[in-house]
DNA sequence: GTTAGCACTCTCCACTGTTGAGTGCTAACA
DNA sequence: TGTTAGCACTCAACAGTGGAGAGTGCTAAC
């Protein structure tokens, strides 16, 4: 990018500080401000100068004539880009972290819920944690299980010891060899296979071998398509919108409501996590630089857990423009590593 | 209740007319309004006096000199259990809930998040749906599958086509005839038991008739009652939490964020839902008749829905306590129906 | 028992002047 | 040539001020 260089060591130095104030104080900051909060050596005039080219260069805005300076996004972005120092997290942090996970769940989708609900209060922001894609994952095996004489109960076993089952009513009379025929045509063809790349069998194909009725095994296999697609639907879970009424870019009621409003919304928070999916470990969306309208306010910051391709989902933390990216930045880093490390746990005492 | 007479018929008349202007305005109330609002044939002074009586008895209150009334608890208690009319819900509106709950859900649980949203929708507030209370269902039966050479499914059905399963890891050599042992002892020991008074066998009655090690039998007696747990335990479903923040009453960000907070607590939801069932059919909490704190400005209606003694649940709608109550009321009982008759579908598509 | 009239109270709002923070520009300085 | 002190200017925020409007309680008359 030409852009990187036409900023001078000092601009980049003011441009930070301005940044690091206002983060912290969500208060337009004057000149006088950065000159004696940072020892620069500088008075308040030449950084005067300095910021005023600064804003020439779209890197800082001024809210109203005689204000101090407020960052735009392409300050945010360079900020992140550039100049923000990795937030070493303190070891108590780290500990609050790992106390957190400690008494840990043993069914994944309490782990999800439990890390969403951590890194929110950790933080101080919005957070969505997204299940797992499974769909490169492998299916174990199928069993069909006789409950009673008018029901059969498909039950379906993915790695990762998970289950899924599904009742099918029919009015027929079984014997239970046809039962067994079954389960083991289904098994021999599609167990081993990738959820995603499924091929069912046709109903009349399995209707010779089996001896059932034509009716009773097209239910059969919509009921193991409906277990398949269940395991592959991700959760979403999502905690922590009240925090943002903490922060005084939302003091103001209308814009409160529209916010929570969208954060409530199942489309958008999906969508969200979807987008997420796609990027590669990392990624920081500032303001503008988010699609959805009414987001153009917040930043959302998102990465990808998971392991060797397989199985991946997603955190994300929502915050304003005006975020604690660095903190942000490495504790979403921080609690990837202990997700991946916690879902192995899970997965290697159920395999 | 001593005080029901200290009323005669006009002071009634006039504080409805209070309640009724004031849950639509949700402004201080004064005696001009209703002496025109409403010919009842009287002056603005007599409406005077008859106000500072009402003040007196503590029906209703001023919020400083020379505003006008505002109802107290206690004024909208009386208006609820004697003054309230019912709200004929229009037939557009019937339609409206009815058609909303068409294109209806397969799974219980889908439908009760649907009903969740539809009547926070509908009538403007947050809304709770509590899942039903199981512990009264039938166990249907109880069945152990071999998934593969280190791995049991213990699968437990109850009526109404719940099932839940466990998955069990061993690392012995099991024969299938001990399986099928196994499943028939477990059935003839507790199906159809209640869920909430099952009587578990002991490990070593079972052990000598199945031939299975105790540490086996222990893990699969644990995966049972941890099904049974499962189906037990109810979900909640809350909807519409930001609706709130539509009514003037929270335009006050502190106590909009308080109340927000509250509503997210899952402790206080989860309270709030199960005080709900052990209420007959309908109740309005109003006010200070909450117990927890910050709720005291908050009312509460709920009723339980659900047939013949098992299996009920509940829902309930949350507003300031200048509720529309006669709708509210209204809506929750009418789709308490739609539910039931809803969940009779679904169950009797499926026994 | 009811009501018109009146004095009184209190909120709300618009208007005002003041204060303080911050800017841009210019001229002087190293 | 880059830096800085000084100055005039701008604007938001705040506290007072005063009138308008809504509502009350009381009293006296009907």
């Amino acid at each position: 990018m030409s852009w990187e260089n036409e900023l001078n060591d000092r601009k980049k130095t003011i441009l930070k500080s301005i940044i690091d104030v206002y983060i912290q104080s969500a208060q337009p900051v004057g000149s006088r401000t950065i000159a004696r909060r940072h020892d620069l050596g500088l008075g308040s005039a030449t950084i005067r100068n300095e910021m005023a080219d600064l804003e020439e260069l779209g890197y800082i805005t001024q809210p109203h004539t005689s204000a101090g300076r407020v960052p735009s996004d392409k300050g945010y972005r360079f900020y992140v880009d550039h100049l923000m120092q990795a937030h070493q997290l303190a070891n108590e942090e780290i500990m609050r972290l790992k106390q957190a996970m400690e008494d840990s769940a043993e069914e994944l989708n309490q782990l999800f819920k439990r890390v969403c609900s951590i890194v929110s209060s950790f933080t101080g922001y919005p957070t969505i944690v997204m299940s797992p894609q499974l769909s490169e994952a492998l299916i174990k095996s199928v069993q069909v299980v006789e409950i009673d004489e008018k029901h059969l109960l498909v039950v379906l076993v993915v790695e990762g010891g998970i289950v899924r089952n599904r009742l099918v009513r029919h009015d027929e009379t079984l014997k239970e060899e046809n039962i067994v025929k079954l389960t083991n045509v289904l098994n021999s063809m599609i167990s081993g296979m990738k959820l995603g790349s499924v091929l069912m069998p046709m109903a009349l194909e399995v209707m010779t071998v089996t001896g059932l009725t034509e009716a009773l095994i097209v239910q059969i296999l919509d009921a193991v398509k409906e277990c398949i697609r269940s395991v592959e639907s991700t959760d979403v879970y999502l905690d922590g919108i009240t925090n943002l009424l903490n922060y005084p870019e939302f003091s103001d009621l209308i814009k409160a409501r529209e916010v929570l409003e969208l954060l409530n919304e199942e489309d958008v928070i999906n969508s969200l996590a979807k987008s997420a999916m796609r990027r590669p470990s990392l990624e920081v969306r500032i303001g503008s630089e988010n699609e959805i309208g009414p987001m153009k306010e917040l930043s959302v910051v998102t990465t990808v857990y998971g392991h060797k391709g397989r199985s991946t989902g997603a955190i994300g933390i929502i915050g304003p423009t005006r975020m604690t990216y660095s903190k942000v930045v490495s504790s979403i880093l921080y609690m990837k590593d202990l997700i991946n490390r916690e879902i192995l746990k899970i997965l290697n005492e159920r395999e």
